[in-house]
RNA sequence: GCCUUGGUGGCGGAAUUGGUAGACGCGCUGGAUUCAAAAUCCAGUUCCGGUUUCGGAGUGUGGGUUCGAUUCCCACCCAAGGUACCA
């Protein structure tokens, strides 16, 4: 009976799909847990054997689970709008909806072919219907709600209203834009609807505004800055121009320091909470406004160094920033002008390369020292950026780098303001440990008593106040784009209106042409069906649109991160029609135990989620503000390219080893091409539909053989390096390819695919299948096991317990290959052993462990059989002793079994003193016991 | 520059609280089986020298603590990822 891993694996895939054997339930008596994997974008080019690697490792976790008696929620689903499907539809004419659905498929069958538990009949799709009909709902609640800065939570906008029309807008501290005019209740009662509306937008958490945006007119787009490279999009190489647009933001930096203070909560990666703390990125200090000298205006800076205040000897404004234009001198207005076109034509790697240059230009125009009257020098200069604070510095040479280089520069004065410290070399960038002078009122002072006292004397004379200021930026939810979810919005009057949720969703329309259109509107304006009729509450033909009932909607779209910011919560509930998720299943699941996904979306998708969880939270529809307790980043698989050399400008490939001296051009070759000893199939690569130009290549071997040069990449398709899990699962089987893609290294670790090891856990496999086999027919007997025997099993157990437990799947992978040697040198055919061993396998190589179950005599699904019991009893038989080290003095360490107690531990160590006495040739002066299993023995 | 993580054989990687470094796998070498091959099994495999018992070096580099350091401390070098002049 051969270990026929095709028939194994197709047969209880199709068992566990037929029972359903991983349909979680919303009640039991068990208690829960819920492990996701982040979900996929479904892309054209399907799965390649980097993308399972973290599905893998949950559905580990998420078996071991079950065995441990859980119930467990382990769902999946697809992240299905998104830009490549678009771009696709733009070329190809294919509606998005169709090569989605084309590419679901694909990677349905392929996640199958691997063997997950995941419970299928919680599957969604950002790009549905039924899922985005709540998307736009939660959208909704975002829209009527402001962030109440007193109560530290979002509100519902009605009671916003109630303040108002009680007191106006003067007592109520709310997160909103920056410039509101101040409004009494009466004023407020005046207003018309319109007017109120629009004062209200201001307030909500998702909100209208005039955003400058990098806008692309060849894609018809805009793009973030990190799709930008050297100003031109990074796809395509478009230019792209700065344009003032009006769209949606949400106000995440409300939350900016809930979202600090939850980390705290949460066990996730420290490089990912640090990462999310730099974006977030808060620093203390106080606004102060310094007044420039012949003009009404002042210049608001931010510092987070109030106290260094009497350091001040000039300013720095962004040359960029409003009032340079305004307070430039004629006599200096040229070299500003030129300074600023030089500014603006700096591109950011230029910027980048070169921190050490130091430029700017006087404006020629004075601000006065708040506190002394003294003049101060107006300088423009590009180190200070203008979307960061207010665009403004004041600058304190003798206590910050950037400005003492400013200084030396341009030979501005250097007002030394810390007490016996040297600033003729460097400035003293500091707080603890030195004394303030020549600072009035602060002399004296240390840091700490000094931030307070400037604080202090700064709002008491109305120059300043002290302030928390986040670089977090409201995070704009616009998208010119088609594959996208709708806003359930229509404008009336210009001013947006919510649709009521019982007429959502508010499906995608269809469209002739998925590009923008020709006066620059979004893919959405080519849609002819696309009103909204206010009588009827549907969706009708835009030209219809009258001023009186029927309104134009929303052209934009949602961003991608708008469907992955809640989808956690849908699988809970994923075919509620009448709510996003049932009260009752929330408070069953609470929240994700285990989330598993890559450390890209360490400031995306992993911030916002945040975001939308807290604010649903706020509002009471969830029972948690952190929607994962514990987050484990997988690292990346990367591919082994092969690369072909050949001699410069000829049609010659010279094979690796004989290259020599020679100009050679390498070439990346399909690793299909390639077997385990890097020879190619020199045949093949001829043939190979994309190597046309080398048909008639003449190939100059290494005996017989063409060998290859080996370089490890990240896994793509242009560098030929993919390679396919179907492949694998077809030549070796799923239960191979889940062990190994685990044997590779630390699942948080990047590292490279070689198919060549593969062998030896593929050989391990059908080893373990042998230990069941007697003659070549299933058999296991009833006999009891040997010390020795239990001692493998007990071990094995503890091992794989452990590193399940710590996330360390590659150490059991060896554990199990131990075992089995162990076993087979024994010739143990013993049920009492191979039945928990099949069991501890089950988690890593499912159906395998499933076939031995059967043939154990079993019924049903190994996978909710509760997993052995540990005996520490059986590791340690006895105790042993040896020296460990020789020094004048000798110590001993001695081995003890694990379950001793401490009585037991004495007298087992007087039991050797003889021992060591013999070995030592004296006797023990002192025993040290450490807890645990090793005693040291000073001789 | 800053933050984070890491650096161990030909390769991927083990090593608990500081206690026999190199588990396990790949590769390689030799052997068994076979007409032969595949498959399987056995033995060896950190490096350098004697090569049967052995000696020396050795976990990026240089120091330190310790009877004892891959592990703890200090300084440095290198690599990967993140971030971008943050006032």
């Amino acid at each position: 009976m051969e270990y026929n891993f095709r028939k194994i694996e197709a047969d209880w895939q199709k068992y566990w799909a037929d029972n359903e054997t991983f349909k979680a339930s919303n009640q039991s008596e068990k208690p829960k847990y819920y492990v996701l994997d982040m979900f996929p974008y479904p892309s054209g080019a399907g799965l390649h054997v980097g993308h399972p690697l973290g599905y893998i490792a949950s559905d580990i976790y998420a078996r071991y689970k079950r065995h441990k008696g859980f119930n467990v929620l382990h769902p999946q689903g697809y992240d299905s709008f998104g830009l490549p499907a678009e771009q696709y539809a733009i070329q190809t004419g294919q509606h998005p909806a169709t090569t989605t659905e084309a590419n679901i498929k694909t990677y349905r069958r392929q996640l199958d072919n691997i063997g997950f538990s995941f419970d299928w009949s919680r599957e969604i799709r950002t790009s549905n219907a039924d899922y985005y009909k709540w998307t736009q709902w939660i959208f909704i609640q975002l829209f009527n709600a402001w962030y109440n800065l007193d109560s530290d939570k979002s509100e519902d906008i009605s009671t916003l209203i109630t303040l108002f029309e009680a007191d106006g807008n003067a007592t109520v501290k709310a997160a909103c834009d920056d410039e509101i005019d101040a409004f009494t209740a009466t004023d407020w009662n005046a207003f018309s609807e319109d007017k109120k509306q629009a004062v209200l937008l201001q307030y909500r958490l998702t909100f209208l505004s005039e955003t400058e945006v990098n806008w692309c007119p060849g894609l018809g787009t805009v793009l973030a800055n990190d799709e930008m490279v050297n100003g031109v999009s990074e796809r395509g190489g478009h230019t792209v121009v700065r344009k003032k647009m009006k769209q949606w933001s949400m106000r995440i930096s409300a939350y900016a320091q809930r979202l600090l203070d939850g980390l705290n909560t949460i066990d996730w990666p420290q490089p990912l909470k640090d990462s999310q703390t730099n974006w977030i990125g808060r620093s203390q200090g106080a606004m102060v406004s310094f007044q420039i000298e012949k003009f009404e205006e002042k210049i608001d800076v931010f510092t987070t160094r109030p106290d260094t205040i009497y350091g001040v000897s000039f300013m720095t404004l962004a040359p960029e920033h409003e009032l340079v234009q305004k307070i430039v001198t004629d006599e200096h207005r040229a070299t500003v002008e030129e300074y600023i076109k030089a500014t603006s034509k700096r591109s950011e790697l230029d910027r980048m390369a070169d921190v050490k240059t130091i430029s700017g230009a006087f404006t020629g125009a004075y601000a006065l020292h708040p506190f002394t009257g003294e003049k101060i020098q107006i300088w423009i200069g590009d180190y200070v950026l203008a979307s960061y604070g207010t665009g403004a510095v004041m600058a304190v040479p003798c206590g910050d780098q950037r400005d003492y280089a400013f200084a030396k520069h341009f030979n501005i004065a250097i007002p030394n303001i810390f007490a016996d410290t040297d600033i003729s070399e460097t400035c003293f960038e500091g707080k603890e440990g030195v004394k303030l002078a020549n600072s009035d009122f602060l002399n004296g002072l240390p840091y700490k008593k000094a931030m307070k006292t400037i604080i202090y004397e700064l709002e008491k004379r109305s120059i300043g106040y002290g302030k928390i200021n986040y670089r977090l930026r409201d995070a704009v939810f616009s998208r010119q784009r088609y594959w996208g979810e709708p806003f359930p919005v229509y404008y009336k009057n210009g001013l947006p209106q919510m649709i009521a949720k019982e007429f959502l969703p508010i499906a995608l329309p269809e469209v002739e042409k998925y590009l923008p259109t020709e006066d620059g509107k979004p893919p959405l304006g080519n849609a002819e069906v696309w009103a909204w009729d206010t009588e009827k509450n549907e969706i009708v033909n835009t030209d219809l649109v009258n001023d009186t009932t029927v309104f134009p909607l929303e052209l934009n779209t949602m961003p991608g991160w708008a469907g992955s910011s809640w989808y956690f919560n849908r699988y809970m509930d994923a075919s509620n029609t009448g709510d996003f998720v049932s009260k009752e299943a929330v408070d069953y699941w609470q929240d994700i135990d285990l989330y598993i996904g890559g450390s890209e979306h360490a400031t995306g998708h992993l911030l916002y989620a945040r975001f939308w969880q807290k604010f649903l939270f706020d509002l009471g529809h969830l029972p948690k503000e952190e929607f994962a307790k514990k987050l484990i980043n997988q690292g990346m698989i990367l591919g082994t390219s092969a690369f072909v050399y050949r001699l410069e400008g000829t049609n010659k490939f010279v094979s690796k080893g004989l290259i020599g001296d020679q100009k050679v051009q390498a070439i990346h070759a399909d690793v299909a091409l390639v077997n385990t000893s890097d020879e190619l199939d020199v045949e093949g690569f001829k043939n190979h539909p994309l190597n046309r130009d080398y048909k008639d290549a003449e190939f100059i071997l290494e005996g017989d053989k063409y060998v290859v040069g080996r370089e490890v990449e990240k896994m793509s398709k242009s560098k030929y390096n993919v390679v396919n899990p179907d492949q694998i699962c077809e030549e070796y089987g799923a239960d191979s390819l889940r062990l190994f893609e685990m044997f590779l290294g630390p699942l948080e670790q990047a590292k490279p695919w070689k198919t060549s090891g593969i062998s030896g856990v593929h050989s391990f496999l059908k080893k373990l299948w042998k230990l069941y086999l007697v003659d070549e027919k299933f058999s296991v007997n009833e006999e009891a096991p040997t010390k020795d025997e239990l001692k493998t099993l007990h071990k094995t157990l503890k091992k794989v317990e452990e590193d399940i437990e710590n996330f360390s799947f590659n150490t059991s992978v060896s554990t199990f290959m131990i075992a089995v040697n162990e076993l087979t040198a024994a010739k143990c055919n013993k049920r009492a052993i191979l039945e928990p061993l099949a069991l501890l396998v089950s988690p890593y190589a499912p159906h395998i462990a499933e076939e031995l179950w059967k043939n154990l005599g079993h019924t049903g699904s190994i996978s909710t059989v509760d997993f052995p019991v540990f005996e520490p009893k059986h590791l340690i038989e006895s105790s042993k002793v040896y020296p460990i080290s020789f020094n004048g003095k000798m110590r001993f360490t001695l081995e003890l079994p694990l379950d001793m107690s401490k009585e037991e531990i004495e007298k087992t160590v007087m039991a050797h003193e003889k021992t060591i006495a013999q070995l030592a040739g004296r006797t023990p002066k002192k025993i040290i016991i450490v807890p645990g299993k090793i005693v040291n023995l000073v001789g």
